[in-house]
DNA sequence: AGTGGAAATGAAAGCGCTTTCATCGCCCGG
DNA sequence: CCGGGCGATGAAAGCGCTTTCATTTCCACT
């Protein structure tokens, strides 16, 4: 209460200004560049390497910054056999490697990955798009598949296109000049626009989260609708008749509601009200869409199916704190299984998805195109599972 | 109970194969590369372009893809020209520029980045390293990085190092091979090679998440001691005495922990029992900390201070479970303010991390240093604050 | 009409790698 | 003792851009 007013338990904030030569690295340029001696350090080994005329190898690179020709000099080889001891090591006698890996050693040698990947035509690099990775429910998926890659040498390019993917399209235009060699897409639905690039590109595509059977290249996902028309069933088989929604009506979830009320109606239950929030959903907006739907005239509902486990845990908050038992007077029902689901209280009736699995499989099915490999799965439903918990 | 068994309710598995000749790019090697024109439209203007002996421009890509070359031929202007258009329009005329532009539509023309990058000794890329994305505080900082570089023609390159960081180093010598141009990190304690490298690659590097004295360049964050001291000064201001920790004890948490501790030795309170939890804590491990809390002999506390708001998000959940009312029987207070802390039931009372800012400055850190800006704050903190809500 | 200077464009030399192709020893079998 | 073949290495030609620097063009003014 009177906390709030006490400024010694609130963090000071202080701010220092350094306007001395280290602040800038203007005066460092050409010089600090990645790979080169410390400047403590003018006599380094390599600048006694004298280019004589008809030294047959490169002569130092202008820009300063250590290069692979600088390594050849050092070792006594071409630029060649050095960057096959990178990779190519099996290309190469031992002994040579030996000294071409003191050479990369002493100069503090990084490689030019820019320069690689124009040479080579391999960028070893992936992109990923998704929505937004702000406590999402597609982190896992991005983290998996930068787990994967990164043991195969790739580094992954993360893109966030909001929600809703406005975005996407211009994302995908600019990514696509930094030559990914594959892209992790977020939905089935993009614009013509990125279709036509994507296919232009020629590189592995995984599209996620959902699933078609016209995908641009790989598909892995699982049906909503299919989602939806489960937990109908469920709900019901429990005896639930006064149904209702809070739902952050993404792409996604849209298909998930009209799959729930497509089972419902064909079980003759038509009347399910639905408390919209904005995408996407949260703890917050869930507690708000309950009480809106309670605080509505007409009978309250029994159970009530969120568009995803962080509204469901909205409304247990908001049921919570309108003294309501849960199942009792109402049961909660969500979408994803956070980790969270299974420790509130009550723990949360939810539909689990695969998300790790998502993020490894993308990355699987892009190495595997890489490499050529023929038989790819080109649609795979990893599938979902309802869990009951103490909720419904 | 029965539902476990019904099988319908399961979403199905399926997978499908094609092998058919779409399956694999290797027949479209060196066609369908970016930029390339459609399969199906082999009689594209480019073709009827004849490089006749003489012409005075480059002649088309051996890999097929379409150049920047390419586009210039069209045009009937230089490969100079054509870059000039995309980098520096301002030189341009503008009957020139719609000419080029034009050209660049009709070939679908994507600009390698790699080539450019290689040539400008610009990537435009950042790195940004945390220990993780999943479920996580950082995701907010890392996708406010992302946004203000994505408007500045930015790309972020995503590095996880896992907790603990055992992967930093091997990540950030990874990742400068790709020559970024600015690197976020997480924390002020990198390995000795990590320093070593990050200080000759001579390029902005914006610790974060903790304050120093001694940044490598830029540091923005805030002191974890001086959050343990608020908040062991906000406990026993409060009149609470039997204090206890459940503790996820990352590198940071260790600090708050140790500013917690002193503070309240100073007050004389020196028996603080803590319930230590594998990092990252979330809410089973929450739940798991107060059980074992509770459960060990000796007179319970009075409250609980939780090294996250997801771990107190499962304190609230076991006291729940036991029937403690809050924070009559127990107060609990956690650290990050999550979005759902507002929200809890009851609503959590936490201490106020401005995530986004933290990004946001690093990201303007970053472009103020690579536009070689004199004034950059070498150590900014951001501060926090105790936000007092019903829990304590 | 002539001229100076700014504006616009082009020529050409790289950026730092990879990769093909050629070359050079060297060992083994005949 | 010689030729074939293989393992190991080097020479050189790019990869697709950017960026000086030089040249041309275009005006505004005298």
């Amino acid at each position: 209460m009177a906390f709030r007013d006490r400024p010694d338990l609130i963090g000071m904030r202080f701010v220092r200004f350094h306007r001395d030569a280290k602040t800038t690295f203007d005066h460092l340029k050409g010089l600090l560049v990645p790979g080169s001696l410390p400047p403590d350090d003018p006599t380094g080994s390599l600048k006694q390497i004298d280019p004589t005329p008809g030294e047959p190898h490169p002569a130092p690179s202008a820009s300063g910054a250590i290069t692979l020709g600088d390594v050849a000099r050092l070792a006594g080889v071409s630029p060649s056999t050095v960057s096959r001891v990178l990779n190519r090591p099996e290309l190469v006698n031992a002994k040579t490697t030996e000294a071409v890996r003191a050479a990369i050693a002493e100069t503090a040698y990084v490689p030019n990955l820019l320069a690689g990947g124009l040479a080579s035509k391999r960028s070893r690099l992936v992109a990923a798009i998704v929505p937004t990775i702000a406590n999402s429910i597609f982190t896992e998926a991005v983290e998996a598949l930068t787990d994967r890659l990164e043991e195969a040498g790739y580094h992954v390019l993360l893109g966030l296109t909001g929600y809703p993917a406005t975005r996407e399209a211009k994302l995908v235009e600019a990514i696509l000049s930094r030559r990914p060699e594959g892209v992790f897409l977020t939905g089935v639905n993009h614009a013509p626009e990125t279709y036509r690039r994507l296919r232009a590109a020629g590189i592995p595509v995984v599209e996620t989260w959902d699933i078609t059977d016209n995908p641009i290249d790989v598909v892995i996902g699982f049906s909503h609708a299919a989602v939806g028309r489960a937990v109908a069933t469920y709900l019901t088989d429990k005896g639930y008749r006064r149904l209702a929604m809070v739902w952050a009506d993404d792409e996604r979830a849209k298909i998930r509601r009209q799959g729930f009320l497509a089972a419902l109606s064909e079980k003759g239950i038509g009347d399910v009200r639905t408390s919209m929030v904005p995408a996407p959903g949260n703890l917050q907006r869930g507690r708000e869409g309950l009480a809106r739907l309670l605080d509505e005239p007409g009978p309250s509902p029994q159970a009530v199916f969120c568009s995803s486990d962080a509204l469901a845990q909205g409304v247990l908050a908001e049921a919570q704190a309108r003294h309501l038992t849960i199942p009792g007077d109402l049961a909660v029902i969500g979408f994803g299984d956070l980790d969270l689901a299974a420790y509130t209280y009550p723990a949360l009736t939810t539909v689990r998805i695969d998300r790790h699995a998502i993020g490894l499989k993308a990355a699987e099915a892009m190495l595997a195109r890489i490499d050529g490999r023929q038989e790819v799965e080109r649609t795979v439903d990893i599938g979902f599972r309802l869990i009951e918990r103490a909720s419904t």
